[in-house]
DNA sequence: TCTGGGGTCCTAGGACCC
DNA sequence: TCTGGGGTCCTAGGACCC
């Protein structure tokens, strides 16, 4: 008659994001293979997919797949627009959403089956909704653990609606690749082929001792939980985001040091806007490097306080470029990032920041910052003398 | 098979404090 | 002075996701 607990959570999820928004925007890239990015892959459309074509590949490799697919140069802004319109959508049809990414998110519908009808009429129309009004194909998968929506979706792929009922849960999930498992990846994927564990079911008949021997307590734990369908987390929307970071790549050419720290400069004033902008300060600056060799390299320093201040992470991001230099000279640098994490919430008001002479620095030389960079470039910010090597973190007073 | 830019979470060792 | 145990923070690296 009716079940005990009916499967309530949708996870969306729009088919080829970025190609299917080229294909909408220009007629002419409908039913053709169409690939967004340069160097690599971004998204493919189904039509280059179906020739081997996949997210996050070379654009060489994929253009000898696939030669006749046509390269879009990508448009993030067009991208995020979409997005929010989506997202328009996904809140007028539940009360809870939780974004993933850019392109899917969690939605749960319980208690609406007399306002919006069954799970199933809520997906149905939600798919009809924005592939009408917005032109994008969505999937939807429906079930009782966020895990299986979401395993579920990607099964229905694309344009597709897949239900799992509940007293089938594992007869639908024991049979599927291990890799459907979230947070199984190459590396994880290979441990356990190599003990000959293929399936999700394979993973479900071994004792979570054995897992957590083979592939680490975290992940031992998670991949046994989820075999057996067990995930009680709830959908909720989502909490702040915990690190903010920006990054270039410089090709193989080979590249002066003073060069890389103008680049650096260049990125922490894009990131330090963002922190500002969201009303943030962090504590600790990461700077990333990759080299000729495709290893890679971190390293980080943690302030004193937190600041959103551009000088103050310039010197620190400074510091630690000018102690990797060694490194980045002998090995050929091909990227550099950096990532502040440590993230806090300041009130403007609240804040106060001073030098260690005891100069208030913030809000007006951050806004000259700005201006400065705006119109002449980071650059002009090292040849301005707004920031040096040698300078100090800036030590934030926080109230209290 | 050599590639982007943005993230999350976990692990492990060492320093330091109680 | 020696020895032990527990907890937190910092740093570096790795796996994974979109």
């Amino acid at each position: 008659m009716f079940a005990l607990s009916e499967p309530t959570i949708l996870h969306a999820d729009l088919d080829a994001f970025y190609a299917s928004v080229e294909q909408r925007d220009d007629p002419a890239l409908r039913g053709r293979a169409v690939i967004v990015g340069g160097g690599v892959v971004l998204s493919a459309s189904y039509e280059a997919r179906a020739r081997g074509v996949r997210t996050a590949m070379g654009g060489r490799r994929a253009l000898a797949l696939c030669p006749d697919a046509v390269v879009v140069r990508p448009r993030m802004a067009a991208y995020a627009q979409a997005s929010r319109d989506v997202f328009a959508v996904f809140a007028q049809t539940a009360p809870i959403v939780e974004a993933l990414s850019i392109d899917e998110a969690f939605l749960d519908v319980r208690g609406l089956e007399r306002v919006s009808g069954t799970p199933v009429r809520i997906a149905a129309r939600l798919r009809a909704e924005v592939r009408d009004t917005i032109g994008l194909p969505i999937t939807v998968g429906i079930a009782r653990t966020k895990f299986l929506a979401k395993v579920a979706s990607g099964v229905a792929k694309p344009d597709g609606l897949l239900l799992v009922p509940c007293d089938r849960e594992l007869e639908f999930l024991h049979p599927l690749s291990v890799q459907r498992l979230w947070g199984v990846g190459k590396v994880t994927a290979g441990k356990l082929q190599a003990d000959g564990i293929v399936t999700v079911g394979q993973v479900a008949a071994l004792p979570q001792a054995a897992l957590v021997e083979l592939v680490g307590r975290a992940t031992g734990r998670r991949l046994h939980a989820l075999a057996h369908n067990r995930d009680a987390r709830r959908v909720r929307p989502r909490r702040r985001r915990r690190s903010i970071g920006a990054q270039r790549a410089l090709g193989s050419r080979s590249i002066q040091f003073d060069a890389v720290a103008s680049i650096l400069v260049g990125l922490v004033d894009r990131v330090c806007r963002r922190l500002r902008a969201g009303g943030r300060a962090c504590r600790t600056v990461v700077l990333r490097l990759r080299f000729a060799d495709y290893s890679r390299c971190t390293r980080s320093r943690t302030m004193v306080g937190p600041t959103h201040a551009t000088r103050a992470i310039a010197a620190t991001a400074g510091e630690l470029l000018a102690a990797a230099r060694v490194c980045i000279e002998v090995r050929g640098l091909t990227l550099i990032g950096v990532t502040v994490t440590n993230l806090v919430a300041w009130a403007p008001q609240q804040l106060s920041l001073t030098d260690p002479s005891g100069e208030p620095v913030e809000g007006e030389l951050d806004a000259t910052m700005d201006r400065v960079s705006d119109r002449f470039g980071a650059d002009a910010l090292i040849r301005g003398g707004l920031v040096g090597r040698d300078q100090v973190p800036t030590v934030p007073l926080l109230p209290d």
